[in-house]
RNA sequence: GGAAGGUUAGCUCAGCUGGGAGAGCAUUCGCUUGACGUGUGAAAGGUCGCAGGUUCGAGCCCUGUACCUUCCACCA
């Protein structure tokens, strides 16, 4: 142990531990005293509270009789833990309980043991519970430990460190625990001392680490007094100098340090930092100290040895926000560095780590370590269950990494998911993530494709078409509301945008568009430059807006569409710019795709066979959706399934006979006449009535209220003005249009 | 015993400052369209746990309630 110990000292660390440790004696905060802990008998190794966790068990509530001294009677008492009786040195009624006033300074006759206790009176026991009479066993309960100190009681012993019976148990020395309360239990009962059994289900506490039930022991450890350290810690939430997300989280920080207890930081095992106090082999001295002394400041002897034990994995934890950039030196990193900004953790965390930072913080440096605690859940199986190596359900990240990528992963983790909640984790879902990741790729590569041996130049803003304009304004629209969810730590609403504008808007229509300008770049080579020149930027944007969400992929793509611009990681997040926002051609392209998706739809409906391509005659008032569709009517081909655009003029003779698709803009007819089963045309166009009906009914009861006029803000009243005028126009061609077919 | 969270489509989950219920997966019907079938188009699917209340308006705010989960806790 001892030679681990300080191989485990690095030379450049100990002092530094030794001073944290050394200042915290200096200033009364650690001290060595006989406490009762948490005792791990398979670790072999005292535990603070942090690390107990307490499961619920089924166990009993035996009953048994303390025969009372001078009389032939007995007092009965209730305890779920039988074998701890060897250890008891009173019993401690309320001093109010008129039931036991009298037998308060008697005494009585503790069973099996055969040795006089004292009946005493402490505020601690509840009347109601139980008899209203407990057994005191100080050595091996907190609250008997309590009342131990308050009357001046023996404290016994019973248990040796593997949680067998020592010395002081008599004849049950070298039992295990659990079989020393069987045997007493069959005495007791054989000695006619145990009243009744009853089913009781009690708290139980374990070790995090190994599970094996804890024994409460008092032991001579080393502790930190909490009391004063907690108060900054806890008037940083009150300050505003440090806050959790979400904040619900602030409560349970606030009413662990509220309510802790001192906190034991020795260790009976090897593998942490060694405990920098010297034992004077002669007198007995005790000396804290970063190096070793030569000498016993008391007695002058040479002969010291340095405890044994270990310090609590996160009391050396709890010093790396500023032990790692050099504290206590007052390094350049220090300056920098410190305080952090972000702490990213999982609310398991909490109490080991987090809060022991920050009162360490404050402490050592006056600071807060971090101002803002982002709590985030933890990923379960696919059944909800905590991954444990017990169930043997854990999922090996290197090995998802393998078989979808680092950046499928990562992605995964964060889409979906609020901070603080748990996640199931399902290998659909990083599929669906590396078909992302492909998706982004392929893109890429098509334009990537297409811009070898392209020489490009910025084109004139007049050569920019509308969808060009609009792809572009919505990148910069992207850019502002991602920031602004980024800015609440809201990273699962971000990435869902930028995902969205990257799949939907990007490759599914702007991509599309875009291709019939760069195939015809021989004819029209100006339009094919605005096309790429386009594509390019609002790609190297999206790749900005993605790249915290997937580095590597991200960052490999950028490598070769903008190879003189250095790493993408370094590169300046795109900011909103006004002179982008372009209102106009996103309403005109909101239009367009409404059509084309009706279009579509009606062909999907019809079972219009894929090879049929007719023209489609636009009937609009709106002269400039027509202004910009009609130059773009090439470049929507593909997407229309082969339907060229024609305006429809006053011709009413035209529309007889086609199928109609309603939009924002105006009507779109098809000329399918043999295809038209004119009694589902009416049913589909009576439903589409129904619809806005019901919209224009919503809108109106909004409109019509004066109160909403009057309360609601000045944008979503017109807002809803513009529906509604919307929806009348469309109502009265869908009206137009069934009068036709009847 | 105290506290927190959850309950929304078949499944897993988002849903911002209260203002027309969303995504992924699964399902149904199509598509060799010159980046991608790890793709693409269309569709179906929801009394937002339940009961009240506040509000012009509630998945969202308030009260109560049921069930589930978690954390804290020295009733032996």
């Amino acid at each position: 142990m001892t030679g681990s110990a300080s191989v485990s000292h690095s030379t450049k660390a100990a002092p530094r531990r030794g001073c944290v440790f050394l200042n915290l004696y200096k200033k009364g905060y650690i001290y060595r005293g006989k406490r009762i802990i948490n005792w791990c008998p398979k670790c072999k190794t005292s535990l603070s509270d942090a690390e107990v966790e307490h499961e619920e068990q089924t166990g009993h509530f035996w009953h048994i009789r303390y025969p009372i001294v001078g009389t032939d009677d007995a007092l009965e008492i209730a305890t779920t833990r039988p074998e701890t009786m060897l250890g008891d040195t009173a019993i401690a009624v309320h001093p109010d309980d008129e039931r036991y006033k009298d037998l308060v300074g008697k005494t009585v006759i503790l069973p099996l043991v055969n040795k006089e206790i004292p009946v005493v009176a402490d505020e601690y026991v509840d009347m109601e519970f139980g008899t209203g009479a407990v057994k005191i066993t100080p050595a091996h309960d907190p609250n008997d430990f309590e009342v131990g100190q308050r009357h001046n009681l023996e404290m016994v012993n019973i248990l040796n460190d593997d949680a067998t019976i020592n010395e002081n148990g008599g004849k049950y020395a070298g039992m295990d625990r659990y079989e020393a309360r069987e045997q007493i239990v069959k005495d007791l009962e054989e000695g006619g001392y145990l009243v009744k059994v009853k089913e009781h289900i009690h708290a139980v506490g374990t070790h995090d680490r190994c599970h094996t039930t804890v024994e409460p022991m008092v032991k001579e450890q080393w502790f930190v007094r909490m009391d004063e350290l907690a108060k900054p810690a806890i008037a940083a939430i009150e300050k505003g100098e440090l806050r959790f997300v979400p904040e619900r989280f602030n409560k349970t920080y606030l009413h662990w340090l509220e309510n802790i207890h001192d906190w034991c930081i020795s260790r009976q095992i090897w593998w942490g930092h060694r405990i920098p106090a010297y034992y004077c082999d002669e007198c007995g001295e005790v000396v804290v100290s970063a190096q070793k002394p030569d000498k016993c400041p008391k007695c002058g002897c040479t002969h010291l040895t340095q405890d044994e034990d270990t310090l609590d994995t996160w009391f050396s934890s709890a010093l790396w926000p500023f032990s790692t950039l050099g504290w206590p030196e007052e390094t350049e990193d220090l300056k920098k560095f410190y305080p952090t900004s972000v702490l990213v953790t999982g609310y398991d965390i909490i109490f080991f780590w987090v809060v022991r930072m920050v009162f360490s913080g404050y402490e050592h440096t006056g600071k807060s370590p971090f101002h803002t605690v982002l709590i985030h859940g933890l990923v379960r199986d696919s059944l909800g269950r905590k991954m444990s190596k017990s169930l043997g359900n854990g999922i090996d990240p290197l090995e998802v990494i393998d078989q979808y990528g680092a950046d499928a992963l990562r992605l995964t983790l964060v889409t979906g998911n609020a901070p603080g909640n748990d996640m199931r984790y399902y290998n659909e879902r990083v599929e669906a993530s590396r078909n992302f990741a492909n998706k982004m790729w392929n893109a890429s590569r098509f334009i990537l494709m297409n811009l070898d041996d392209v020489t490009l130049h910025e084109p004139d803003p007049s050569d920019l078409t509308p969808a060009d304009r609009w792809i572009i304004s919505r990148a910069n629209t992207v850019a502002k509301d991602m920031t602004e969810n980024m800015d609440k730590y809201e990273l699962g609403i971000a990435v869902q945008k930028v995902h969205d504008f990257i799949w939907d808007e990007f490759c599914d229509w702007y991509i599309e568009i875009a291709k019939y300008r760069i195939y015809n770049k021989d004819t029209d080579p100006k339009a094919a430059n605005c096309a790429l020149w386009v594509l390019r930027e609002t790609l190297k944007n999206a790749l900005k807006l993605m790249h915290p969400f997937m580095p590597f992929v991200t960052e490999e793509i950028y490598s070769v569409l903008a190879p003189d611009d250095g790493f993408l990681m370094k590169a300046a997040w795109p900011v909103y710019q006004e002179e982008k926002n372009c209102p106009a051609d996103e309403k005109f392209m909101t239009q367009v795709m409404e059509m084309v998706r009706g279009i579509r739809a009606v062909r999907n409906n019809m079972d219009v066979p894929p090879a049929r391509k007719t023209r489609v005659y636009i009937q609009t008032g709106d002269e400039d959706f027509w202004t910009d569709l009609e130059p773009m009517s090439s470049s929507l081909l593909p997407l229309m399934r082969g339907h060229d655009v024609v305006r429809l003029t006053e011709d009413k003779e035209a529309a007889e006979g086609m199928v109609s698709i309603v939009f924002g803009a105006g009507t779109a007819f098809l000329p399918l006449d043999e295809l038209v089963d004119k009694q589902a045309e009416i049913e589909r166009l009576t439903k589409e009535r129904e619809r806005l009906e019901k919209e224009l009914k919503r809108s109106a009861g909004m409109l019509n209220n004066e109160r909403f006029l009057s309360k609601a803000p000045e944008a979503k009243v017109r807002e809803e003005k513009e529906k509604q005028i919307r929806y009348q126009e469309m109502m009265a061609q869908v009206e137009k249009q069934l009068a036709d077919l009847m």
